[in-house]
DNA sequence: GCGCTAATGTACGAACTGGTACGTTCATAC
DNA sequence: GTATGAACGTACCAGTTCGTACATTAGCGC
């Protein structure tokens, strides 16, 4: 990849599937950069081997291809939760191993969360037009279940807290570091991202679970 | 208002101030929803009884009047959390009602949450570029700052717990819930915005603050 | 080889969009 | 009442941007 971005290498050879994804990856940059409105088609042929031809012959169109872009952004972050094998640990380690995962991933991934953001100024629209995405039920959520059954049946965990509330909890404190960090750091002057401070956030994060999770509210 | 959110009653009379302000209304609502790049300078000037060449004598051009839209956005948001007295209450309420009151605070201003997330799709530079917001200190740091002292002093709050971090604590929680109900609602099928689910999430904010502040973590 | 279709490239257009040149009208000072 | 500048409106332009008509080429089956 060129400083520019732009993917180049190999000579031009006919690739159905090579000019496909290498469109998806470009415009996945492109689109969690500036955003579907923001985003240019010129701009995204551009940046790739092939014309902005191919993104109407393959795609259909920009929302299209945006809505691609969603797809496979959010099938690589279900794959990856699915690697979590925590059903043999002791539940408070558990749901502290889940929320560090998640906060591994988002961290990695911030153009995903861009596109997240990007999505709900949409309304998610694209989202619920997906039969793809719409259907994609969490298997996080299993997992949750799973460590929270474990927990309570353990009497580590007092309280009866819903799975996808846990998940939100998680979701909203990883995603929030990643997306408000602009903002944030504009108006606070802390770089929530700061690598120095990311042993810190990822301890908070657990600490903040667990404590959740563990305190006696409720009753 | 009218059904089409223009602005209307009153004869035409000229007012600088008048115009300035229903431009800046019109705006806020037009940038919330479609974005800075969706936005459009002519449909915000055909919700307005003023004219596009309005917006360019008064503002100077689109960037700047979406500049002045997240002034008067975030002006807003700094006012209302000065009439909080919460010096004299109990520490551990006193976070609690802290925390009610930007839960409450997001609830009541979606728009301002959706500017949040546009401003950091362009990483914030519109903040950063604004005086009368980069030098924005948030009164609510002192607030919270003196509640933590408080709370150690008294013993309730066994860690060192820092101000920001309890700010971006609740703030993950409050704008997630607003600003992502989209895609959560779309891939979970749970509206967070629910008004049945309110009581809900607002408890539970409460909770998961006094939880991680009196909770013994970190020794 | 040869034909046939998938794959690709070029050139162009129609609509949109931010911005502006220029002219007009109102309100206030005196 | 009238001069003067602030406030406002109209018409328009130039650049952009999504999308497409049309031409072309490469690779596979036979």
């Amino acid at each position: 990849m060129s400083a520019s971005g732009a993917v180049e290498g190999d000579e031009r050879r006919r690739d159905a599937e090579r000019t496909k994804s290498e469109l998806l990856a470009v415009a996945t940059e492109e689109f969690a950069r500036r955003g579907l409105s923001g985003a240019r088609v010129d701009e995204i042929a551009a940046r790739t081997r092939t014309t902005k031809r191919m993104i109407y012959y393959y795609y259909g169109g920009k929302e299209q291809l945006y809505t691609a872009v969603l797809e496979k952004a959010y099938g690589e972050i279900r794959a990856a939760e699915q690697d979590v094998d925590v059903a043999h640990m002791d539940p408070v380690a558990a749901i502290r191993r889940l929320a560090e995962l998640t906060f591994d991933h988002h961290e990695a991934h911030p153009s995903f969360v861009r596109l997240v953001g990007i999505e709900n100024t949409h309304d998610a629209v694209h989202i619920a037009r997906s039969p793809t995405l719409s259907n994609l039920a969490a298997p996080a959520l299993d997992v949750i279940g799973q460590i929270l059954d474990a927990g309570r049946e353990a009497g580590a965990f007092t309280v009866e807290a819903d799975a996808l509330d846990v998940h939100m909890l998680i979701s909203s404190f990883c995603i929030f570091r990643i997306a408000n960090r602009h903002t944030f750091g504009a108006l606070f002057g802390r770089d929530l991202a700061d690598p120095a401070l990311r042993g810190h956030y990822r301890a908070m994060l657990g600490d903040l679970v667990v404590a959740y999770l563990t305190s006696g509210h409720g009753d």
